[in-house]
DNA sequence: GAGGATTGTCAGTGCAACATACAATAACAT
DNA sequence: ATGTTATTGTATGTTGCACTGACAATCCTC
């Protein structure tokens, strides 16, 4: 069977940089994804050597910001339920990076502490992350910056 | 890697609502992270009954607004990977929604079209997305949300 | 002490992102 | 035309993470 090169009705009109979205663009949600499926990207992107991601670095950080945390409270400030927060303090726990302990006011809670090897891998991260926002905050002045996490912080508080 | 010792604020004392989740505040990738989880966990409990993703939907949406568009195409728009796009129109043709074609022009790709299901599916999810982004932007004038689009725009695009 | 709530745990499910490999097809250089 | 390279869709496997429902231990209230 022979192929003519038939050049019938282009499937999509489709323009070199055609990226239009249609209608949906007026969707925030639909930014928001997108933004921080980006941001995402750049993150794992920026974190290959350090092989942590956001939410790993987060709970290393929010650990380390309140020694003896427990996962509930953890948990709470992170807005995860407590399976997931499970799932992540059980990896980090694997890799060294922190330890539970008992409580001493209550039995049924666990503290949470970085080890040392858990402090090294937060700094190392803290220092990618100020080049991962570095990358971020490039587009937007400081003002703009801080209208947008004041902006961000209405929708998740 | 000598690195001056943060001085960070003393271990924070755990008082009742204490919600602070100190210096990763300022982080701006991190109040992406938190809105993006906020506006997905109200999308879900939007769609409870419709049983869609936010990703399902726009890819719904999208093909909806491009004909016979190819999978890389819609990859591109999506910022996704062939693979992940693969799974998720796979998932979409299981459930009926959309069609694989054969391209005229191009036999290597396919055209993606909605079925009638998939159009009505749709149609429903719109209403849904139309009560979703009203919680969205409850918080916001029309102005911020229109400056919300662009600032996080310029993010992704 | 009994009943109810909280805390952590565990098992299972689903979505989605990634990497890798492969076959078919198209595009291109010579 | 021929061989090379790129593109497209597919298949497979891994990882992360969010959710559900169940369970035991513990705490709190009455």
């Amino acid at each position: 069977m022979a192929r003519p090169k038939e050049t019938l009705v282009p499937t999509t009109p489709h323009v070199e940089g055609d990226e239009d979205i249609g209608e949906i663009r007026s969707i925030v949600g639909f930014h928001i994804r997108l933004a921080h499926g980006a941001t995402y990207r750049h993150f794992t992107e920026t974190f290959t050597d350090i092989d942590l991601t956001q939410k790993q670095v987060s709970v290393l950080w929010l650990i380390d910001d309140h020694p003896d945390i427990a996962q509930t409270d953890l948990a709470h400030r992170m807005r995860m339920d407590r399976a997931t927060t499970m799932a992540i303090v059980n990896r980090l726990q694997d890799r060294g990076y922190l330890v539970r302990g008992a409580s001493l006011t209550d039995r049924r809670k666990q503290t949470l502490n970085l080890t040392d090897a858990g402090r090294d891998a937060l700094a190392k991260a803290k220092d990618a992350i100020l080049e991962h926002e570095r990358w971020l905050k490039s587009r937007f002045t400081d003002q703009e910056v801080e209208m947008l996490i004041e902006m961000l912080t209405r929708i998740h508080e």
